[in-house]
RNA sequence: GCCGGUGUGGCGAAAUGGCAGACGCACAGGACUUAAAAUCCUGGGACCUUAAAAAGUCGUGCCGGUUCGAGUCCGGCCACCGGCACCA
């Protein structure tokens, strides 16, 4: 049976065959991890009421804060591709099984589900191809999941499972977009607010004003009401606010895919899904504006626990920059052009001007004498695609228009230049260049030929390596006048600190100024003058949310084109909830290139005449709130219950209101870290969702949060990527390179015990490793020894034989005896240290999601107590549920013939109470001091634990070996660390 | 280029500023066995000595610093991995 996995010739180690499918059984049928939410009866013989009381989760107890405690755990849930689980789909899993469990022993109550994300794109190709309708593929795909994550054993509520396909789970997504769409950013409540209050504000009900009164936005939108006469020119302003919104604007299509991506889809010019080549084109697409939350996306990351990495990342991608806009008169003509600039500071240093070719005041501005070469050069640009446009970066590239700004400071005429190293789409698609200072800038200018002045002095080492030549004569006063070939004695431009030079007029001059001086007192400046203000810009775009493909959230949305008119959309209401796909035979899109919905005439047109929206959402929409609907998985009336919500969420302070929440560290019930937190309390997952999955999910809880439908401002409190576990050969596992570990292999060979440690043991779980099958068997042969150390092992051999022969796989079980060696006796104070000390260990280890370091104290207690020649109940017992978490299987059988044999323990170990070490019992009456001379080891002395200072001064010092070293020299000094180390110091 | 992470035996790794290498893998020797496998026991960073040991010297990517004492803290490099990348 597995003569393609030989790798151990060997017997089994311990019938983990028969075990773990025996308790897997057992736990299914007990539903052993059901978790229960408040108001919910909680089964008098469930374990869970007989350690906490079959009315543990009433009402009054959850109000009153005596239910147990939440902790939620989160595993980032997979999309059940057709290939199958991956070896790197049960590190994470498993780290997050461990700690349910180890948290379900210490009282808690835990929350740990797991689902599907069932929508995407192979699926669609696959039914693209065979015509096989794309819930029948994903429902296979899912069966295969599932059973395979239930072979590994992991502790999921199943009652809670939920697939983002499903049409009571995908209702609830377009609930959510529904109050997307009917929400605005207010700016100055600064959150999320319910378009009607801006419906109101345009539709002069002055009787409505009660409720926004105090907000100056909305006043303004009130008193501005003449600009919005008709109902089509309100309509268009409301839209031009909601946080979803449709905008006709150049997007990334993807031919061979046949949809548009978003920003984030594409990597290097190409399609993030099968890498193929993507072209930018105007289209009409849904959008959301998630830059209307950029700022509490970035500030937030400050009031959650993630790796400073992932923070960083994060932080990156929104790319806050602070500065300042300046507008620049155009020379001859009325228009001015603002520019975007992070250097104010540097504006008297600025000699040209460039414009994004698509800048739509370059035609305005172009003299005849240019147009030919403006032109050619737009559509040259034009035809690039993003990737060729970055690869020729090495290069710039440009074109002169013809026409000069009037640089604000200094009145001096500067040419407008074209070029595509200045984006469309970041800051005003316009800057001031300031060569001297910007390394792009001075890249272009050095290329063209235009002039460059110094503005910012650079220090003298700064000169001396780039301007060796020239640098003795460049003495600070040198650098009042302008130098117009600086490129000739500079090796590139500085960009760093220093002091403001030939920055006056006669208004104001920041000479001698530093940097962030300068920067202030110029914006300052030009503020008052009226010539630009401060502003923040950030590299995050708001986010394309349509898709043209089939097997995605249909939009609840209609189009209707009255008399007419100009088409617009209007939303469904909840009550026309879900929105579900039609059938379709054919799921390519059509010929005109509309989304396959389009297909459906009948499900299109509308008896009303208006028609529906047949673009769909991205795959990333159902992973954007799943772990919301776990909480409350059936709940047909509401996509959570709120005070469900609240007990899971909140770390036991109410906030539907909006105030912040805060991490609160909570008593101690029992001795332990029972900390919880708001939001999810543990969330693993791979990096690769590091930018998309998880600031889309912040965005959508932020948005939740301000209309008041979740508790918490985040949703993850604390996050850890698992480190990718690669093949054997170190390299990446891919099927060319043929280093592509089954865990199904693995179970057959080891088990899910030994797999599950394994991955464990491997190293810390954020860190990148490779695969090591010698390494599993060594845990495996662990795993034997712990088994050893229980059963009587002439038992086994009956067992094994008996196994030969047909008899029934729980008999079988039976054969094999607890080991006489294990009695009910006191236990020795040593057998008591081993037991505490590693008691001790595990629980702080896990606690920091130590698990390598865990196991190996796990491995320490058992290289001992193999010595021991009987072995007490107790101890075993104790070490039992340390060992469960990890394996869990094992555990759970071994736990069960100790309560066979002895009668004290519980049938199931999953609710027994977490050990508590006992300090008292790890005091040593001597220990081992360690003596320096002069820093260097040369003895270890013991001494009684409760010597003093001096005992182990005098000790160290008539120790023969230290002495040896010391002879002939005077101690000039002794330093003694108590219980820790000596150095006697003699030089 | 910028940001983040990581460099420790043959390998995966461990070490609140205090005995570097716990634990495991691989390896070597031994016990058991007709034999092998499995199991159990023992050994092990390098160098120098030695019959063997003891003793000694060196040793956590490189260079320097702080300290009685540095894998750990500070400064400067190098290499590898991940992310971003003409964002003004």
């Amino acid at each position: 049976m597995a003569q393609d996995f030989p790798l151990m010739a060997g017997r089994r180690q311990y019938p983990f065959h028969l075990i773990e499918p025996k308790w897997q059984n057992f736990w299914d049928q007990q539903q052993t991890f059901r978790a229960f939410n408040p108001g919910a009866e909680v089964p008098a013989n469930h374990p869970f009421a007989i350690r906490h009381g079959a009315d543990s989760m009433s009402k009054e107890k959850v109000a009153g804060r005596q239910a147990p405690r939440k902790f939620y755990i989160l595993d980032m849930f997979p999309y059940p591709s057709g290939a199958g689980l991956h070896v790197g789909h049960p590190e994470g899993y498993t780290a997050t099984d461990i700690l349910a469990r180890y948290k379900r022993a210490q009282g808690f109550n835990v929350l740990h589900p797991m689902g599907w994300d069932a929508f995407g794109l192979p699926a669609e190709q696959y039914a693209v191809k065979t015509g096989q309708h794309p819930r029948k593929t994903t429902e296979e795909n899912i069966a295969t999941f599932k059973r395979q994550i239930k072979s590994l054993g992991f502790s999921y509520d199943w009652s809670r499972e939920i697939a983002t396909t499903d049409t009571d789970y995908f209702k609830w997504t377009q609930w959510i977009f529904l109050k997307l769409y009917n929400s605005y950013f207010d700016p100055h409540w600064n959150k999320a607010t319910s378009i009607s209050l801006l419906q109101d504000a345009l539709s002069q009900q002055p009787k409505l004003k009660e409720q926004w009164k105090d907000n100056p936005f909305l006043v303004c939108m009130h008193d501005n009401i003449g600009r919005f006469g008709g109902d089509a020119a309100r309509r268009s302003c409301i839209d031009g606010w909601r946080l979803a919104f449709v905008t006709e604007a150049p997007v990334w299509w993807c031919e061979q895919l046949g949809t548009v991506l978003a920003n984030e889809e594409v990597v290097d010019g190409k399609s993030e899904v099968g890498g193929f080549p993507v072209v930018r084109k105007p289209m009409r697409q849904w959008m959301l504006r998630i830059t209307a939350y950029a700022e509490k996306l970035l500030t937030d990351l400050d009031t959650i626990d993630w790796t400073d990495s992932l923070k960083e990342m994060q932080r990156n991608w929104i790319g806050r920059s602070e500065g300042a806009e300046v507008d620049f008169q155009i020379a001859g003509l009325s228009e001015k052009i603002r520019v975007f600039t992070t250097r104010p500071d540097t504006l008297f240093g600025a000699t040209y001007m460039v414009l994004a070719p698509e800048h739509k005041l370059v035609d305005q501005i172009t003299t005849s004498e240019q147009r030919e070469a403006v032109s050619k050069y737009k559509t040259d640009v034009a035809k690039k695609s993003d990737l060729e446009r970055t690869e020729l970066a090495k290069e710039k590239t440009g074109v002169f228009t013809g026409a000069f700004a009037i640089n604000p400071v200094n009145g001096e005429k500067i040419p407008i230049w074209i070029a595509d190293y200045v984006l469309a789409s970041y800051g005003t698609g316009a800057i001031m260049a300031v060569p001297a200072h910007d390394e792009r800038d001075w890249e272009f200018a050095q290329k063209f030929d235009l002039r460059i002045r110094a503005v910012v002095m650079p220090p003298v080492d700064w000169l001396k390596k780039n301007a060796p030549e020239n640098w003795a004569h460049l003495k600070p006063d040198s650098f009042t006048v302008e130098f117009a070939k600086i490129p000739k004695i500079f090796k590139s431009a500085f960009t760093e600190e220093g002091h403001a030079i030939n920055s006056k007029n006669a208004e104001i001059s920041l000479d001698g100024l530093k940097v962030a001086e300068a920067k202030k007192k110029i914006t300052d400046w030009l503020e008052v003058k009226g010539l630009g203000k401060r502003t923040i810009n950030y590299k995050l775009r708001d986010w394309l949310f349509s898709r043209q493909r089939y097997w995605g959230e249909p939009f609840p949305i209609v189009w209707k084109t009255p008399g007419g008119g100009p088409p617009y959309h209007e939303a469904l209401s909840e009550n026309d909830l879900p929105v579900l796909p039609p059938s379709l035979t054919d799921y390519k899109p059509t010929a005109t290139g509309e989304p396959p919905l389009a297909r459906a005439k009948d499900w299109v047109n509308l008896p009303d005449g208006s028609t529906r929206e047949t673009n769909t959402m991205p795959q990333w929409a159902g992973s954007c709130w799943y772990y919301l609907r776990y909480l409350d998985a059936k709940n047909p009336a509401a996509f959570v219950d709120r005070e469900i919500e609240s007990y899971w969420m909140s770390s036991g302070v109410k906030s539907l209101n909006g105030e912040i929440v805060t991490s609160e560290t909570n008593s101690t019930i029992q001795g332990f870290n029972d900390s919880t937190h708001p939001g999810v309390d543990l969330y693993v997952g791979g990096t690769e969702h590091a930018v998309l999955h998880l600031l889309y999910a912040r965005f959508w809880h932020k948005v939740l949060f301000d209309l008041g439908y979740v508790s918490t401002p985040e949703p993850f409190f604390k996050l850890v990527n698992q480190g990718l576990i690669l093949g054997e050969d170190s390299q990446k596992m891919s099927k060319s390179r043929g280093n592509v570990v089954n865990p199904d292999d693995v179970l057959r060979e080891f088990g899910t015990d030994a797999l599950r440690l394994y991955e464990m043991f491997m190293g810390p779980l954020e860190m990148v490793k490779p695969w090591s099958t010698k390494g599993v068997e060594g845990v495996y042969r662990f795993l034997g020894r712990v088994w050893r150390l229980f059963v009587d092992e002439k038992s086994e051999t009956a067992f094994e034989q008996a196994e030969t022969t047909a008899t029934a796989k729980d008999e079988l079980l039976d054969l094999i005896l607890l080991d006489g060696a294990i009695a009910d006796i006191a236990a020795t104070p040593a057998q008591l240290k081993a037991l505490h000390a590693c008691i001790k260990k595990v629980t702080e280890d896990l606690d920091a999601l130590r698990f390598n370091t865990a196991i190996s104290a796990m491995m320490v207690f058992v290289n001992e107590a193999n010595n021991w020649q009987t072995k007490p109940f107790t101890v075993m017992k104790t070490y039992l549920q340390l060992l469960a978490p990890f394996a869990p299987h094992l555990a759970e059988e071994l736990w069960a013939r100790l309560h066979s044999t002895f009668g004290k323990v519980p049938p199931s170990l999953t609710y027994e109470p977490w050990p508590r070490f006992d300090a008292a019992l790890l005091v040593e009456s001597e220990i081992e001091i360690p003596v320096q001379v002069n820093g260097k080891l040369r003895d270890v002395i013991k001494v009684p634990a409760d010597a003093d200072n001096a005992a182990i001064e005098a000790a160290a010092k008539a120790s023969e070996k230290a002495q040896l070293f010391i002879a002939g020299k005077t101690i000039k000094k002794v330093i003694v660390v108590p219980k820790r180390l000596v150095n006697l110091i003699a030089p």
